[in-house]
DNA sequence: TTGACTAATGCACTTCCATTGCATTCGTTT
DNA sequence: AAACGAATGCAATGGAAGTGCATTAGTCAA
C-alpha cells in the first residue's frame, strides 16, 4: 500500500490539493476497470463519484485550481472507454459526463435511462429508475441505442 | 409578381445560380410565417424542402457556391424562430435542422415525434409518424420538452 | 417617384471547445 | 539501475457558434 500511497500524495499536492484522500477503494476499482489509477484519474473519479448531476469538461476543468485540459480531456476520454462514466447530450452544445451506476453496462446499451435537462439552471441528471419505454421504429431501420433526454424545471427549481 | 420576380433572379445570379427558379409558393408560405421572402431565404428553404433528412449548417454553406455563413446562421434562426424548421441535437455534436411539417407545432411541444440518426452515414431523419410515448419522471421535476433520438442504422445502410 | 426608415446582409472578429503531435515525465517491470 | 510503455503537459490546429458594425436592400409613407 505505501508502495502506492506515498508517491500519490506526492502528487495531489501537485495538483494544488493539501489534504489527505483515502483512494485505496478508488484505486481498486479503477485497476478493476482495467484503468491504470494515477493521481489525476483518482481526483476526477473522486470528483464524479461526489456528484449528483453530470458535468462538462470545462467543469471539471475547474474544480481544480492546475490543471490541463487535454489530461482531464483523456482521462475523461478513458474512463468512457472502460465503460466507467457514460457522455450526455442534453442539448446545451456541450457534453457532460457522469459516472456509471454500479453494474450498469452503457456500452452494450442495457441501461438506457432517462437524462433530464433543467432550462432554469442547466444541471443535468441521470434519472437511472426512469428506463426509456419501448419505441416502435420503421421497418428496415436498426436501432442500436437511445438516447432520451426530458427538458424542463428540476425538483430544486420547480419550487414557486 | 413581376415587382417582386425580377430583383431574385438578379441576386440568384448573385449567388451563383443561373437557373429560373419558381418561388412564388415559397414566397408566399413565407409571407405567411412573418418572415420576409429574401433571394437568400428562398433559396434556403427550397434546399431545406427538398431533403429528405436533416442538415447541419455547414453542409447548407456547402450547398451554395457563393455564401455568407453568417446570413446562413441568421436565415436558419428565423426560421427556427418563426416555426419553419426545428433544430436536432442527434448526438454528433453538430445542430442539424429539418423541415417543420405543415401544421407542426414545434415551439409550443405538441409534435414530438422521433429521430433516427444513423451510424453509419450520419444522416438524421425525422420520424414524424413515430410520436415520443408517454415518459414518466419524478416526483417534482417539470417536464416541458423531450428529445428522443434512435442510433443505429437507417433503411439505407441496413442492407447486408 | 422619391426619400426615409427598418430589415437583411457580408465581413471581420472573438470565443469556446474538441482534438492532435510531440517532448517530457512517470510507473512498472526486468 | 536500466528500459520500456503509459500518462502527462504544452503548444498548436481546426470547427463551429456567436457578435459588432458598416453597407445594402426592401418597404412605406409622403
Ligand atoms: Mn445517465
Ligand atoms: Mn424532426
Ligand atoms: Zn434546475
Ligand atoms: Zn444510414
Amino acid at each position: 500500500m505505501f508502495k502506492l500511497l506515498l508517491p500519490y500524495l506526492c502528487f495531489l499536492h501537485a495538483y494544488g490539493f493539501n489534504c489527505y484522500v483515502l483512494m485505496n477503494d478508488i484505486e481498486k476499482f479503477l485497476t478493476s476497470k482495467k484503468v491504470r489509477p494515477t493521481a489525476m484519474r483518482i481526483l476526477v473519479f473522486r470528483l464524479l463519484a461526489q456528484r449528483q448531476t453530470a458535468i462538462t469538461l470545462t467543469n471539471i476543468e475547474n474544480r481544480f485550481e492546475k490543471s490541463d485540459r487535454t489530461t482531464l480531456y483523456r482521462t475523461v476520454k478513458t474512463f468512457e472507454e472502460n465503460g466507467l462514466v457514460h457522455r450526455i447530450n442534453d442539448g446545451s452544445g456541450v457534453p457532460k459526463y457522469a459516472l456509471c451506476e454500479e453494474g450498469c453496462e452503457c456500452d452494450i446499451h442495457n441501461d438506457l435511462h432517462l437524462h433530464f435537462h433543467c432550462n432554469r439552471c442547466d444541471e443535468t441528471s441521470c434519472l437511472t429508475e426512469h428506463k426509456i419505454p419501448q419505441i416502435n421504429i420503421p421497418k428496415g431501420y436498426l436501432a442500436e441505442d437511445i438516447n432520451l433526454v426530458v427538458n424542463g424545471l428540476c425538483d430544486r427549481c420547480n419550487v414557486d
